[in-house]
DNA sequence: TTTGAGCGA
């Protein structure tokens, strides 16, 4: 039946207390004070750039790399995506966030070019591809410094761990979210009447970094997507019953375009990747 | 707040 967060309370969120405890003392404090409520004027042009100097030259040359780095096996995959980024967290936040690590290589944040506002995205290279996986495994999910929001982590695009599920995904929507709702607990909530459940996503929004009360779920299978229709609509979450219903899609499911030359490198090298499920989702 | 967010010179 429905399912109820009472006595028992069988399910809680072990990545609430999990934080690794590496990332709350370091002094990226001094830089992270957000603005205060920059509208949409660009920061001064000069303050993202420099911290890019001090970390030994980050234009890697094509082709030879081998001088002053450790040559991390030529085509070794290092860099992740990050998204889910408000307009102020730039360069020197996000590689305060790792910084503790050493392995940050170089930072580099997506902007608008004519209103130069962060676009909610940037890439993190780090030094190896262990240390991009490591980070990845370890922050991804977890809340960001600031508290409000969790790290949105993944390998970047077309690099190799991408996702590429050939299978469908059989998603439901879910509205009603409490606001303390996280991808996890949402998804765990599902999972422990569902096995299929391959991930699920509370939507947040960016401009305030809190959820929008609603997210998806995502079913490996397509009956359970349906049960879960049903049987979860009403369950609770957290605080309050979830409303469940159907998902519509998005997006046409199959045939993402990949940029052209990348096929064959996919098809020949990126498919052991794939087969690891790092993908949250 | 109720149908996402997504790859750079």
């Amino acid at each position: 039946m429905m399912q109820q967060p009472g006595p028992g309370g069988a399910m809680l969120p072990p990545q609430q207390q999990q934080p690794p405890q590496q990332y709350q003392q370091p002094p990226y404090m001094m830089m992270m004070q957000p603005p205060p409520m920059a509208h949409t004027q660009p920061p001064p042009q000069h303050m993202w750039v420099q911290h890019q100097a001090h970390q030994a030259s980050i234009t890697p040359p094509p082709q030879q790399q081998g001088q002053g780095q450790p040559p991390a096996s030529a085509d070794e995959v290092r860099t992740l995506w990050i998204g889910d980024l408000q307009y102020w967290m730039d360069e020197n936040y996000i590689a305060s966030c790792f910084a503790h690590t050493g392995e940050v290589a170089s930072v580099k944040v997506i902007r608008n070019k004519q209103t130069s506002q962060i676009e909610g995205y940037g890439f993190i290279e780090f030094t190896s591809n262990g240390a991009a996986e490591r980070i990845l495994q370890t922050y991804n999910g977890t809340p960001m410094p600031n508290g409000e929001q969790n790290f949105r982590l993944n390998w970047a695009s077309f690099s190799g761990g991408d996702k590429r599920d050939d299978s469908p995904d059989f998603t439901v929507f879910v509205g009603d979210l409490a606001a303390d709702v996280t991808d996890f607990m949402l998804q765990e909530t599902f999972r422990a009447h569902f096995p299929s459940v391959k991930g699920a996503k509370v939507v947040i929004d960016r401009l305030t970094g809190r959820t929008k009360g609603y997210g998806f779920v995502r079913f490996g299978d397509e009956g359970e997507q349906i049960r879960a229709m049903t049987d979860m609509n009403g369950a609770f979450c957290s605080t309050r019953p979830m409303r469940v219903g159907p998902a519509s899609n998005k997006k046409a499911v199959v045939g993402q375009q990949y940029p052209k030359g990348c096929q064959e490198a996919l098809s020949s090298k990126g498919l052991e990747l794939i087969s690891a499920e790092l993908v949250t989702f």
